[in-house]
DNA sequence: GCCGCGCTTCGTCCACGGGCGAAGCGGGGC
DNA sequence: GCCCCGCTTCGCCCGTGGACGAAGCGCGGC
């Protein structure tokens, strides 16, 4: 039983992420950290009753979750669907916009970075090529499935699949805007994503520069972390 | 030299999409036809000059392309991106509204779709599997590549690859929410989408009932488009 | 050439919504 | 118990932008 997707649901859910506000507080979040109304506040440039009202929106419209603790509200994106949206979104902007100031990231940012909670750029693409091609990941409905030989192998590598299988979705597919390809997300795309970092296979990079819109999301491969993901899976995004 | 992506450029673009009216429009040209300023006027429910102004929105905002032809003008979506972005709104629209009225579409509606020029729901995405499983497709920059085995297979279906190449993009992936997967976009999904009406292996349903913001996207498969599809490339949704 | 039609531009009105300061609420710390 | 601090609610102001009617422009038809 679902819901009718009439022209003027799709403009409200378009509109909450219309807002400049809103948009600069998504994109701090789309990092994958929680961060409180507070710092939303300070990231949007506004105060703290202006991001309040922001903030109920977007829980009201069902992107951001928050979770209390203490005298703190901490918020995070309530989905996959609101990252997929913030990614593909991104690449509209990117492909519309006329180029004017210069990419700053250049490769780097291509490379390996977060879409939210998992691995994106050519990095994420690989890996989805690697889990499908290889035969670890099988269509299923609303996604992929992992099968018996991909269970041996994720579980060799440590990933944790019975966190994976507690989320919403287990394995679904994102839109990479940057490589125009899709990448791993759900509940699986997040455990691998949190094993390569626990593992130091892959670390966060600092900020470009102070301010930088993107954040902590661009990610850098340790020879570790080349070696391992090649010998699995054939992924390899060096050359 | 790509432009830098700040909360402000993604918010100017999703407010665009932010407004009734012009979500209106967009999703009815998001069915592959162009349309009339007038009929666009019609669709939204709104004034002639109102519409002009929307249009003009769209049009600087580089979603929706303009042909002069006569004293009529004719629109329609201008990228790949902008479908692509208005698929995953969609998906996060369904997801995030709470199940009001049910979906009156069902099964047909996710069987075969069009999304804006190319095959999408089930039978999209079993086409990218089959395109990508039997090596007709190898991965590329920025999407995919068609290899010899892949010519020699999509020549024989009759695919006009020639007409794909021209397109600013040759094949990359577009997001299907109704199946959570990637189908194939691009001008070779638009190719291969192109050949199978015009051999009527797939036909356009009528619209489930008048008004119906899905316009005429949902497809038909013939009985004789089953048995090539299924053929070619193993892509069979009938069960 | 004249009229008709589709679309755009101009001028105007008005409503929605985002911003802030002040005040209120609630959880912790001392 | 008291205060501090994070966050929300209230009340208000103001700017943006979306709507329409009237007028203008440009292409076609007769």
């Amino acid at each position: 039983m679902r819901a009718m997707l009439t022209p003027a649901t799709l403009a409200a859910t378009a509109a909450l992420l219309g807002d400049p506000a809103r948009a600069a507080m998504l994109q701090a979040l789309f990092g994958g950290e929680s961060l409180t109304a507070g710092e939303l506040a300070r990231i949007a440039g506004i105060g703290a009753p202006a991001a309040s009202a922001h903030l109920a929106k977007l829980t009201d419209g069902g992107l951001v979750a928050v979770h209390r603790q203490g005298r703190h509200r901490y918020h995070r994106l309530a989905s996959e669907e609101v990252a997929a949206a913030l990614e593909t979104l991104g690449g509209l902007t990117m492909a519309v916009a006329p180029a004017r100031r210069p990419w700053p990231h250049g490769e780097e940012f291509r490379t390996a970075r977060l879409c939210w909670d998992h691995l994106a750029g050519r990095l994420g693409v690989a890996l989805h090529q690697g889990l499908t091609g290889r035969g670890w990941l099988a269509p299923a409905e609303g996604g992929w499935a992992v099968t018996t030989t991909g269970e041996a192998g994720l579980g060799a590598l440590g990933v944790d699949l019975a966190a994976a299988r507690r989320a919403r979705r287990f394995a679904c597919d994102c839109m990479d805007w940057s490589e125009r390809r899709a990448h791993l997300a759900g509940g699986l795309g997040r455990a691998i994503a949190a094993r390569c970092l626990d593992r130091h296979w892959l670390h966060r990079l600092p900020p470009a520069r102070s301010g930088d819109p993107l954040g902590r999301r661009r990610l850098g491969l340790t020879p570790e972390g080349a070696r391992v993901l090649d010998g699995a899976l054939g992924v390899r995004i060096g050359a």
